[in-house]
Parts: structure tokens; C-alpha cells; sequence
DNA sequence: CTGAAAGCGCTTACAG
DNA sequence: CTGAAAGCGCTTACAG
């Protein structure tokens, strides 16, 4: 622990305090002989600079805070990579906190955030009724960006897409597939906004195609596997049961699947099973899922350069981005042929 | 930014700069009524703690770095959500890095770590020599833990498992169903060492069952999903072809069953896959997968839970924590029935 | 190009 | 129980 500070390394060179700080930071304001001089001091005596003291001297930071809901969802890994890889490069550190859908544990990773002193913060997605304290963060000159929303008329910046048309836009393709029976299995709407807007998305499209709404055929759960399967078997043993399945997270779709499997029925030909994200496994399941493609590493490194734009101007005014889903059409989907 | 500080909190009250501190920290030196008042300016104007600054002037910090190769593959979150869970309840923040298995990317991340002044860092496995840089940090000072790999006898405390002997059991499960080739797909075994007791432990395996060592059925690849499919492509097409796989790692595996199925091929009944990591994917799969399972989640608890002892302690002596691993039997594989 | 000095926002012996 | 003061390890105007 008893680190080597500059001072020493000051007496050491015989040079001053000012002149090593310099020699690391501002390499151009010293003489070639003096820094190499100082450098050569540091490297002999192992000195390592604290990041820490500098960015409380220099009040402004270096660390940037990020959430998401969940680390066991692989489909954030992809976003927070980028905004790593982007953040390292820049020379920004993140700090990584798991609200869990969870206000409460929402609101402390924020406030820690906050006594952290980070200098921006990206939150992937946010709980619904947590704005308030969000601006709060805003107020206090904190650049914030919002992920995986697009947050149109907010003062809050986003870098999302549109969860509606995209989910409006699967649920429709099913319907052009003649499937009257859709079964929706999908996160907390009910809790996150972004959420909410897939499932707006799939009743919408419902609506504009004359079929009614039942709400017997819709599930929320945690977006896991094993909520998946169970939710799948429950929709399967429904006396008129779906004969397609909008499971609105890969994750979903792929425990939709196993249940699939385990209660015999063949994918596509006995139900029609779709999903949401694009994770990695999507196209290495068995069928590979049809879904809709999320350009989430994208969205990640988008955020990450906004941001940090922001910290290095000093001030962010609200920007929305909102890129393109796509429909990946793969073979766990096909035509009703039914009645 | 312009944040209110303790100084003004101070002036606000009426007490001294230092009653403000201990009505926050150690609010039993100071008078209930003084503390409230404290509070209550702190409050009615919105003063957030500044960590660093603490941090700083403590001389010891609250942050644990900590390194994972990517956020890419699953396995690696439960550890480290298990460590972030722990962490959080005792007030530490986390840093995270992803050396993508790369020397060079990791050693940057470490050396941040040190500027940073982590009390202590947890290295999810590390490349091959950066002996010496580890040693480094131990030598400043700072606790470090290696997680996944069981590292007796070296100066570095480690809670893992026995990889060696978790890669010897499922290749002898195989042999036990009468398999004599059996390939191997695996990752980065001459980088990592955890990977490379995996292929000592196959290798070990084969040889105390008498059956020759074939280096033409072993692929080396990174740890993703498309690799996997890739070397199983190839391994299916070769002329006398093996009757199982073991795949070290579930995303190679699921990447191989992926192929499988694709070529045309049933398994278990046309060849057999094993996997290694029990992520929450291998239960889902079709077939569902037989793998061994890596107690993840219980790895980074423990991680979390010495480290912090350490890093409280002041000291850490290495200490080795190795967990026991379970073959996982699913359906993935069957007794071969050929010649 | 270099140095002396003030300051970042806290904590903590030391006195009282 | 409370306060004045020194100090954590840097940075950065200000002078020279």
C-alpha cells in the first residue's frame, strides 16, 4: 500500500512536485531531459499515479457508471462490452451496477454512482417512476443516457430503438402466417417501460387486424429460461391453445422452446415460436429462432461516444437516437394451417 | 457539479467541518441533536457524499477491480454478479475489465486497476505469464484472488476448482459408454491455464484407458458459439470420424450440437456431446446437454467474501479454496454401439 | 521551462 | 461531545 507518491519522486529527480505532474500529464511543458529524467525516477521506483487523488484535484472524474437489469441476461453483455471497449479507450473506467428491475436497488447503484463523483452515467433502461430521481442526476450536471429506449420529448438523452414497431412488426408477421391464436410471453411490462412498449407493440397489432385481445394468452415473468418453459407449458395446456408464440426476449423464446420439445411438439409445424434480442444463441438453437434483431453492441458504443462527448463539452442537452431492429426470419416459424 | 461540500454543510449548521464528518461517519461521537441537524442540512440541500475524496483522505479505497476474459460468455456471469452482490452490501463498488484473453489488454487493465488504488482485485483466471505482473500487485500491497483456477502452492490465493480432474471425469464418462474417439474442442488451452488442465485432464484420460492420443481430433478455438459449430463441421467431416465430443466449454458444445443437427446428424444416437460449464443454456438445449457443472455463482461469493476479509484484515496470506465439481448427466449422450 | 503555493473534499489525531 | 489544523496525492493558476 505504501505507494510512492510524486512528491518523492520530486526529491528524487530533484526537481519539484509541479514538474513531475507535468512530466506525466502535460509532457510538452517540460523539457525532453527533464521528463525523461523524471520518468526514468518513476520507473525505477515502481511509482504508480493515483487516478483518484488526480480527478479530485482536477474535480472532474474519470469513471462512468453504468446499469442494467441483469448481468444473466447475455443480451446486455453485448451493449456493456462496447461501452468498455469504447470507455477504455477514452481512458474512462466503469463501474457496473445490476438494479435487478429493482427501484430500490435502482435508486442506491444511482446514489452510489453520485457519491462516486462519476463523471456520466448510462443507464440500460430504467424502472418506471424512478424519472424523478433520474433528473435528479441531470440537475446535478450529470450527463445521462438512457439505453435500449428511445425516449422521445424526455429531457433525458437515449440511445435505443423502437420497441413498439418492433414488436408490432413480429407479431404482425406471425398474423401474415394466418396465426389468429398468438400467445405472448414477455418481461415485467408492468415495471419497465421499454417493456411495456413490445407489449403495446403485439396488442396494436392484434387490434389492427381485427383479432381480439385474450388476455388469457399473455404471461409476464422474469425474463429466464426456466420462466420461459413454464410459461410455454402453461400456454400449451390451455383448452383452445395458441398456435403461435410471441415470446418477447430470446431468452423467453428459447425456454418456450425446451417446453416445446419436452411436451413433444414440433417447432414450426405443431406451434410457432418467436423471440426477441438476437442473442448469440438465437441462431444456434434447434430450430434457429426467428426473432427480431436488436443492433444492441451498437447501442452500446453509440452511448458510450455520446456520453462521453458530453462529459468532454461539459454539458449535454437531450439527443435521442433510436436505430433500426430487423426481422430475422430463421426456420421457428411457419405457416398456420389450421381451420 | 457544483456540489455542496461538507465545508458548507458546516457553515449551514452552525458546527465545525469535522462534527459534519462524524455526524455522517460516526454519528456515535456526536450529540443526537447536533447529528439531526447535521442531517437535516444535508437534506434540505441535496449534499451527496463524496466517495473519493473519503477515499482519499482515509488512505484506503473502496473499489475491487475485477477481471473477466469477456462479458461475452455467460458462465462468467454468475461469478461475477455473485461478487457485485457482495460488494455492494459492503459498501465497495466494482471495476470491471475484459482482457479478452490477451495478455496486453489485461496488463493495461490491471495497471488502471493499481491507479485507481483498488483495495483489492479478483482476476477471473489470467493469461499465461502475467506471473509477474500479478506478483507486482500482491507485492504493493493490494489482496488479490485468482478465481477459477486452483493454483496451490503459489503465492496467489485462488478459489476454483480442479479443472484437471472435472475434464478427466467426463472424458472417462465417455470412454465408460464405450467411446474410443472422442474429440476435443476447447479453448485457448496454450494461453489459459485453467483451459490447458482441461486438455491435460482429456489427455490423462485416454491414456490410463489405453486409448492413443490423436492430435487430429482436438480443436483449439475461442470459447463462442460459432467456433464450436465450426470445429465440429470439421471434426464430423473427417474420414474416420470420432463417436463423441467433448466440447470444453457449453458455448462449444451448444455451437457443436448446433452443427450436429444441421449436418443431419442425431445426437446422441449419431454422436455424442458433452459440454463443460453448466451454463443455464445447457439445460435447455435439445438434447439437453451433459456437461459439468462449475459452482459459478458460489465461486465469486466466496471470492468476494475473503477478499473483503483480506483487504479489512489488512493482509492476505494465500489461502486455496477449491470447490467440487458434479457431472451434470442430460441427454446428450449415449453408449456407442458401433464395432 | 520551472517552482511555490493554494486548493480539491474529506478524515483524524490532538486538545479542550 | 466538539473544534482547529494537518494531511491524503495530486493539479493548476500565478510568477518568474
Amino acid at each position: 500500500m505504501s505507494k510512492i507518491t510524486m512528491q518523492e519522486i520530486a526529491r528524487l529527480a530533484g526537481v519539484s512536485l509541479a514538474t513531475v505532474s507535468r512530466s506525466l500529464k502535460n509532457p510538452n511543458l517540460v523539457t525532453p531531459k527533464t521528463r525523461l529524467q523524471v520518468l526514468r525516477m518513476m520507473e525505477e521506483n515502481n511509482y504508480v499515479y493515483n487516478a483518484a487523488a488526480g480527478d479530485l484535484s482536477r474535480r472532474k472524474s474519470s469513471v462512468i457508471g453504468v446499469t442494467i437489469p441483469t448481468t444473466r441476461n447475455p443480451i446486455f453483455a453485448s451493449s456493456t462490452l462496447a461501452i468498455q471497449e469504447l470507455a477504455q479507450e477514452k481512458g474512462f473506467s466503469i463501474i457496473l451496477g445490476n438494479t435487478k428491475y429493482d427501484n430500490a436497488i435502482e435508486q442506491q447503484i444511482l446514489q452510489n454512482f453520485q457519491e462516486r463523483r462519476v463523471a456520466g452515467v448510462i443507464l440500460t433502461g430504467f424502472t418506471l417512476h424512478q424519472e424523478a430521481f433520474i433528473k435528479n442526476l441531470i440537475r446535478a450536471g450529470i450527463p445521462c443516457l438512457v439505453i435500449w429506449e428511445k425516449l422521445n420529448g424526455t429531457p433525458l438523452s437515449s440511445v435505443g430503438f423502437d420497441n413498439f414497431k418492433a414488436a408490432y412488426a413480429m407479431t404482425e408477421y406471425l398474423i401474415s402466417l394466418r396465426h389468429r391464436r398468438i400467445g405472448l410471453i414477455i418481461g415485467p411490462f408492468s415495471k419497465v417501460g421499454r417493456v411495456k412498449k413490445r407489449f403495446d407493440g403485439y396488442r396494436s397489432a392484434l387490434e389492427d387486424h381485427n383479432i381480439d385481445y385474450d388476455s388469457d394468452l399473455v404471461i409476464e415473468n422474469e425474463p429466464v429460461l426456466y420462466d420461459g418453459k413454464e410459461a410455454m407449458t402453461r400456454l400449451m395446456s390451455l383448452p383452445h391453445r395458441p398456435t403461435a408464440i410471441f415470446a418477447a426476449s430470446d431468452m423467453l423464446a428459447i425456454g418456450a422452446l425446451s417446453a416445446a420439445w419436452e411436451l413433444g411438439l414440433k417447432v414450426p409445424q405443431d406451434v410457432s415460436i418467436a423471440g426477441f434480442d438476437d442473442i448469440d444463441f438465437a441462431a444456434f438453437c434447434y430450430p434457429p429462432l426467428t426473432t427480431v434483431r436488436v443492433p444492441s453492441y451498437e447501442i452500446g458504443r453509440l452511448a458510450a461516444k455520446y456520453l462521453i462527448e458530453a462529459i468532454e463539452q461539459g454539458s449535454m442537452r437531450a439527443r435521442h437516437y433510436c436505430l433500426e431492429t430487423d426481422l430475422i426470419i430463421r426456420s421457428s416459424c411457419c405457416e398456420f394451417s389450421g381451420e
